[in-house]
DNA sequence: ATTAAGAGTACGAACATTTGTTCGGCAAAT
DNA sequence: ATTTGCCGAACAAATGTTCGTACTCTTAAT
């Protein structure tokens, strides 16, 4: 049963991956951005964050690049390739993160959660804007790229889902509802985009450990009754 | 000190709602809704909901209702309207909640934190598509409805703070950082509109009860040390 | 009973903007 | 001589909204 179910997610995160790389075309331009280009996306992220994808015009871009409209053209093939780099980026950068996580087998289920809260912080704190967009934008994608990015996002939350399954079968979490506790956790760590990030001047590691002990003692059994 | 921070509070929050009850013109058409708008109105927060405001045009409405555009305009003066009622009618309700909860004096910090949550769930539940749109599209509204709707969010933000710092303050709370928890709890509640609210069969109370164990069995001291 | 008034609801046509994008050309760098 | 980056002009489509009109009810005066 385990073992099925291991095989059924490898090649179910095995499909999105190609769907995912053929949509990306990440084998003909590999990692090779002009610096323009890379101005371009950092900038679309801003706007996208501040006014929302649907709200944010080419020639609102174009301005804050102090470029004409058809100037962008000849970086990007339109508005969405850019939403969709910074959703499929980021996915990478959260499916990567629970592979890892998964691949330690030795270390206990609140270990793991643990490890998962960390990793959020950490993606959060690497570009907080492209992750707002992540966040709150993805769906104004267009077929096929949304529903691959429907599979990952649902890959990603079924997997971190068994950990914490886990962990309750082990005795080591309350028996409270999976899904409640999956999407409070993973709630409880959006608010990072919420707070305007420049005003609270919190270092990482004080919010990572208020937030573990925040979200984990109230997670870990403390009682000493075996029943 | 406390009595000037109560006074400053109460006079911020009056000129709050006398800009709100201005810019809804509520004393104009108190509550008397014609059936037909109050279908546009639930038809709106639905495609809101689905596409984003910016992304749901005018046309879709109409089409959703089985109208012509230029219909509309026979009961609504504009897009921007629905959007203003379903912002500032849940921002009511957050408000006249959190007023009721700070008028039971005797209560203690963690009970009233607790009836925030309660407050928030059932926010969420008396109808969810009208929240999801009241915390994902408010910022699409022009001024000065989006001012005073900031002043309003942040006025109950301090008023939730407030009432975590005097729980820290009583020791009836862990000394982390209240920020964290206040946007840690405002989150970790907001999930309730993300997995769709059909499939997941989970009762109101489960749930009340499953969030507060999550959230507060956290927060609460346990351990029995008086330093 | 007939008429008039008025409210509520819906429509077609059209409006001025704004949207994402394309194309041909121009200048500088390689 | 080819690439690269940028531009002006323009396009087709979509946008929110207005206007004049017309149909259907209810209510009230004739």
């Amino acid at each position: 049963m385990s073992k099925y179910r291991f095989a059924r997610g490898l090649c179910q995160q095995s499909a999105i991956f190609v769907l995912y790389r053929i949509a990306m075309k990440r084998e003909e331009a590999p990692h090779t951005m002009t610096p323009r280009k890379e101005e371009i996306f950092k900038v679309a992220a801003r706007l996208f964050q501040e006014k929302g994808y649907s709200a944010t015009s080419m020639r609102d871009l174009a301005r804050a690049l102090g470029l004409k409209p058809s100037s962008l053209y000849s970086h990007i093939g339109g508005k969405e390739e850019i939403l969709r780099k910074i959703c499929f980026d980021n996915a990478e950068r959260f499916l990567d993160g629970i592979s890892q996580v998964e691949a330690m087998p030795q270390a206990s289920a609140a270990a793991q959660v643990r490890a998962l809260i960390k990793l959020h912080i950490e993606v959060a704190l690497h570009d907080i804007t492209s992750l707002t967009v992540f966040n709150d934008e993805w769906r104004h994608m267009s077929e096929p790229w949304l529903s691959a990015f429907r599979a990952m996002r649902r890959d990603y939350e079924r997997r971190f889902l068994r950990i914490i399954e886990q962990g309750i079968a082990q005795g080591a979490f309350k028996p409270l509802n999976p899904h409640t506790i999956l999407y409070t956790i993973l709630n409880a760590v959006r608010w990072l985009h919420y707070s305007h990030p420049k005003k609270r001047a919190i270092s990482p590691k004080q919010l990572e450990d208020d937030l573990v002990t925040l979200l984990m003692e109230g997670l870990l059994h403390t009682t000493t009754s075996t029943s």
